[in-house]
DNA sequence: CAATGATGGTTGCATAATTAAACCGAATTG
DNA sequence: CAATTCGGTTTAATTATGCAACCATCATTG
């Protein structure tokens, strides 16, 4: 009666949702991107109860998100850094910021994601073919790989 | 000692997780892109304890992501179809899709996303300025909106 | 048109996860 | 060197999940 695992799932994106598909995780990622290191950081930062922290922060450690790191001024504590596997998590947090803006009818938007040089807000998140059309969800398909045996097929 | 609610949080991100941030919720939402619609499609194709998706399936279309329409051929049952909102989904499933593509070294992606034309492989999804400029996640940072009272920093 | 099975759930229970709070030793600060 | 912070662990209560059994309605078949 175990909660059910998507780690062996043939569809990536269950087994995303395997690692990062959980309330919290996805929260401290963010937080990492914020440039927060520590555990205490993170833990005022999100209000979560710091064992379930723990077990998060272990997991994500676990999983080549985070890594880490002996502080840098010598203290003995240690910091918690984004691997370039969390760094590749950029993505779904944009597309997830961008569908909140977009579809829920908060007016309270208090931050704007912007361009560091410009300082003006992003684009849109495009998915474009390899000939660079913009690309909508009925634009697409899924094909079995033919590198595989094929199976079943899921998005 | 409820389960924590980030519906009223003012960072987009953790009001989308309150949403869809669950592990059933987007693996529907998923199942529906490729077509499914009934019950009983949702229940084969995932394996989930039926009382688990008749939640998820009403919390769905409670929140505006799925709508339930009579089914076509004047049956008494009723399909599950994605409303506008939730086929906004879809940037985030393929940023969840292209994650685990480039950093799960599960060799075994049984499926590709192609572009319907041409059926050729879709590129990465893109962040870019206004000006067109390629973003990654350092290229960008939060600013609070000008229109808001500023409160907090939140990705 | 009665019987049979499929459909779309609901209910009850065992187990697992989440939560808040108290606690605790090592590290740091005053 | 006393007090406080930091980074957790433990405990207990509450909630969610998973499984199986059940059930009313719909659809099909004999």
């Amino acid at each position: 009666m175990r909660r059910t695992s998507f780690a062996e799932a043939e569809c990536p994106i269950a087994r995303s949702l395997d690692v990062i598909g959980d309330w919290w995780s996805l929260l401290i990622i963010r937080d990492a991107f914020l440039g927060k290191r520590r555990f205490g950081e993170f833990q005022k930062s999100l209000g979560v109860a710091k064992n379930i922290l723990t077990v998060r922060l272990r997991a994500l450690v676990e999983d080549g998100i985070l890594q880490t790191m002996p502080v840098s001024d010598c203290s003995a504590y240690q910091e918690y850094l984004l691997t370039p596997k969390g760094r590749g998590i950029f993505p779904i947090l944009v597309a997830l910021r961008q569908w909140s803006e977009e579809f829920e009818p908060d007016p309270a938007i208090a931050t704007l994601l912007v361009d560091r040089e410009k300082g003006r807000p992003v684009r849109k998140l495009e998915l474009r073919a390899q000939d660079g059309r913009l690309l909508s969800g009925a634009d697409t398909m899924l094909k079995p790989n033919p590198k595989m045996n094929p199976r079943q097929s899921s998005l």
